[in-house]
DNA sequence: GCCAACGTTGGC
DNA sequence: GCCAACGTTGGC
């Protein structure tokens, strides 16, 4: 079991997409970093994922989901419609990857970032450091449960 | 909306 | 391979 975190502005997909529907999967698209995407290449099916919201008004971990499918080719890469369309990514040579992923908790209160910083466990997460933009981050088990304890 | 910090691109 | 220019992220 691994643990992760990624990012996601609420406004295109949050917690509570997860939560209304917790029996679909819903892809993990749209990543165009190549440090996340191979974290995402390393995720393993029911690997536990944070959802952190960013970028919006309340900052923070809001909830748990877990891998059901691992790393494939994203298909919004060769979608000219999607703004994730990439033109030099090539069907048979393609260079974005998605992964599946399905309810698992939404927490009674969001973990902001605030708390997260004053946590002395995730001092070396990426996550806290001024001016990181990994969208896609590896957790330990003493971080993941540092968070836990929190909610 | 601002802007610091960062990753990527492309000319050389 | 270097690095300036550019576009994006994301907290504030």
């Amino acid at each position: 079991m691994q643990y992760w975190l990624m990012k996601t502005e609420p406004d295109e997909c949050s917690i509570d997409d997860f939560a209304t529907k917790p029996d679909q999967v819903i892809r993990w698209d749209g990543v165009r970093n190549y440090q996340a995407r191979n974290f995402m290449r390393n995720m393993a099916i029911g690997d536990e994922v944070f959802i952190y919201h960013s970028s919006c008004a309340k900052i923070g971990i809001v909830g748990v989901v877990r891998v059901t499918r691992t790393a494939y080719p994203d298909p919004t890469q060769f979608d000219a419609e999607s703004p994730y369309v990439d033109k030099r990514s090539k069907p048979d040579n393609s260079r974005w990857d998605a992964v599946d992923l399905q309810f698992v908790r939404k927490f009674a209160r969001i973990i902001s970032l605030d708390e997260l910083k004053k946590l002395t466990e995730l001092t070396d997460n990426p996550l806290v450091q001024k001016g990181n933009r990994l969208s896609v981050i590896p957790f330990s088990k003493v971080e993941r449960d540092s968070i836990l304890a929190k909610v």
